[in-house]
DNA sequence: ACGTGGACCCGTCAACTATC
DNA sequence: GATAGTTGACGGGTCCACGT
């Protein structure tokens, strides 16, 4: 399930940043999603595909079958949950870096300013 | 050597959204 | 509605620097 890519919006810089957070229209809303390519991977190791549900009849097939899925669920949020904290730690270490380049813009602008101002503002004496 | 606080990582749960 | 993916929150473990 991929949401839509958006990318950080650098309006006026010439960095391009890659990370794409996107914000959802959820309740909370307060965090982005940090979209980047995922390797996709298939089923991680020790998987097992089940049979099929039809084929279970007594209760400790059924519960079995419970556990495994549990066990299916735990393992795929695992997965999950590091990928996501990957994504996040390099959504981070993006808008990090932009601030370290938006803070250099800025000296950079404020000096040109004050050069300007010099140039332009009469002589005191 | 030992206790402690902070940083970092991991696993899990719960709540949410998207998709079918 | 069921299912799957995403992510914040929480608790626990480990490592390291620091003070005693």
């Amino acid at each position: 399930m991929q949401k839509p890519i958006m990318a950080v919006t650098g309006d006026e810089t010439d960095e391009e940043i890659e990370l794409a957070p996107s914000h959802m229209a959820a309740a909370t809303g307060d965090m982005p999603t940090y979209q980047i390519p995922a390797p996709t991977t298939g089923l991680p190791q020790g998987v097992v595909m089940a049979a099929s549900p039809g084929s279970l009849h007594s209760p400790q097939q059924l519960a079995e079958e419970a556990t495994r899925k549990r066990e299916l669920r735990l393992m795929k949020n695992r997965e999950a949950a590091k990928e996501c904290r990957r994504r996040k730690k390099e959504y981070v270490k993006c808008l990090e870096s932009r601030v370290a380049v938006l803070e250099v813009q800025n000296k950079k602008l404020i000096e040109e300013l004050e050069t300007l101002r010099d140039i332009c503002s009469p002589k005191a004496d």
